[in-house]
DNA sequence: TATTGTTATACTCTATAACTATA
DNA sequence: TATAGTTATAGAGTATAACAATA
């Protein structure tokens, strides 16, 4: 039957999305961690692949990101050949990031690996059952909030 | 519409409990600090009343609060006088957690103000689809995992 | 004067391990 | 010797604000 909650917090849906995302993260950090990915790189990779060529502004806000966060996560892919740091020849202030190949090798890998681990924290429930929930949380996820991250880095739980 | 998420973000569940967990969290935050209160304290607050009198120990581990991490958080709810550090007679080690009647009176009065965040959180859905959406977030939730919460911390967003 | 990207800094939060008192 | 609770510390991660280059 798996763990039992103290009443108020077992219904309460701030809790659950605590916990569930918890599991949900711990899955993803460790196959991730093999392919040599945090999960801010995967997130900045998969949007340059599929929004590239893109400033990083332009991708910070797009991913919710803090700007002053994302030049870490750039350096860290650019330095192992994922991406390339091009300048933008009609604004010299911005960046135009691209991907390279091994880049997109690598996202492909990293997006089958994590599929696999979302199948594994989602295992009690059928597929029916799981495309609900993403729709439902895709329906909360997708409500105007803020930027930048640094209150969902204190969990709910706590 | 709201936002637009890169099309593999959008889709993962991963991400889209990262950035759901936020705005839940955001809500419970605002709610939470106006009756002086955190969300780890509230949660100890919730199962001190519920299963009381109950030592640190098995309150860390009942709501997978680190040990070190509830010093703390019991410190801020005895100096507010929501909870009292008696000590078990039976075993002189222990704590016997027990709550106040002002403790006992702000748990209502922040259990009524979190039902109220959560459905601001949850506008978008109908009453049908928030009992789909806890019971499915409930069953990944109880399912075994890590013990405390170093992970949580870092979002899966980043 | 405003904006992109960078850097340095300070802040918050956590786990770890050493410590005490009790068993 | 082991356990409950405490404390101090170090580590990870973030936002803030000042800065350089460009517009």
């Amino acid at each position: 039957m798996g763990i039992e909650y103290p009443a108020d917090l077992a219904t309460r849906i701030g809790f659950l999305l605590s916990r569930a995302h918890l599991l949900a993260r711990e899955g993803a950090d460790r196959v991730l961690g093999e392919l040599g990915l945090t999960a801010k790189g995967y997130a900045a990779l998969a949007t340059v692949i599929s929004d590239g060529p893109i400033s990083q502004r332009k991708l910070s806000s797009r991913i919710r990101m803090d700007p002053a966060t994302m030049v870490d996560v750039i350096d860290a892919l650019e330095q192992s050949g994922r991406v390339v740091r091009r300048r933008n020849p009609n604004d010299r202030r911005e960046y135009a990031l691209v991907t390279t190949a091994a880049g997109r090798a690598l996202f492909a890998r990293a997006r089958k690996a994590l599929d696999a681990a979302e199948r594994e924290t989602l295992r009690d429930l059928d597929l029916k059952e799981t495309e609900q929930l993403r729709e439902l949380l895709g329906r909360i996820a997708r409500r105007p909030g803020p930027l930048t991250t640094a209150d969902v880095e204190r969990s709910l739980l706590g």
